[in-house]
DNA sequence: CACGACCCCTGGATGC
DNA sequence: TGCATCCAGGGGTCGT
């Protein structure tokens, strides 16, 4: 794919990937649960099972997807705007103001977690740094979105992008799969507070946490830390 | 249209 | 040691 083309830059809007060639086309790349893009120089070595992509460049070197689950995957197209992924995501929970993160929320009428991983709302928010994100700011996942005041909720935006420059800043979470491009863990799974802790006391106030299952994803959150303003209807 | 249930798949951890 | 079961960073599709 992309053969001939120079890479003219990568772009990324959520966890959807993005690297385009100067003709324009794209390469879409999702890794979805256990994806990974690793590179090796000219003549090093990378694990060849789940390897489903292989890019060479003209230095030698080249890169991988690999994807033992295959729920990640790979898209070629005209240009990067046509990648079918692309245009359903919303805006880029990075590159969104508070106000403009608030207001798209408000609308939801489902518990806030499950508005959070909607990707067609806010792009690039995971199970993890829902939950996370929801300690930060100190609201109970099943809240009603609407019953948040505009300002809870736009703390809530600013908290996300706290949270994801900070994970950023160590190399993202790694429970088991992900690897960066060099193949190096990330390390902010350190820095959960909430997630994949459930049982275990809240490392801010000592309570324990409660679980459930939210949107078919399992749910950590402190009962103390997090007020619950209005669940949703039948919750 | 918005939402929730279900399904896709492999492999690691745990229990018997 | 071996097998069964459960669980996991996501999201497309379909029924309500």
């Amino acid at each position: 794919m992309l053969e001939g083309a120079v890479i003219d830059r990568i772009d990324r809007r959520g966890k959807l990937m993005a690297i385009i060639g100067d003709d324009g086309r794209a390469i879409g790349v999702h890794l979805g649960m256990s994806g990974q893009v690793l590179w090796a120089a000219a003549g090093g070595r990378l694990s060849t099972d789940h390897v489903h992509a292989t890019w060479r460049l003209d230095d030698g070197s080249r890169f991988v997807f690999r994807d033992p689950r295959r729920f990640g995957g790979v898209w070629m197209f005209a240009s990067r705007d046509e990648l079918p992924p692309w245009q359903s995501l919303g805006p880029d929970a990075l590159k969104i103001t508070p106000s403009e993160f608030a207001a798209r929320l408000r609308g939801a009428k489902r518990p806030i977690k499950a508005a959070l991983l909607d990707q067609g709302l806010v792009a690039g928010i995971g199970n993890i740094y829902a939950d996370e994100a929801l300690h930060r700011a100190g609201i109970h996942p099943l809240t009603q979105p609407s019953s948040l005041e505009p300002d809870r909720l736009e703390r809530l935006g600013a908290a996300v992008v706290e949270l994801l420059q900070d994970a950023v800043a160590v190399g993202g979470s790694t429970l088991r799969d992900y690897r960066a491009a060099d193949g190096e863990p990330g390390g902010y799974q350190h820095a959960h507070r909430v997630y994949g802790r459930s049982g275990l006391e809240c490392l801010t106030c000592g309570r324990g946490l409660s679980t459930a299952r939210i949107a078919q994803r399992t749910t950590v959150w402190c009962p103390g830390c997090q007020e619950c303003v209005q669940p949703v209807p039948d919750e």
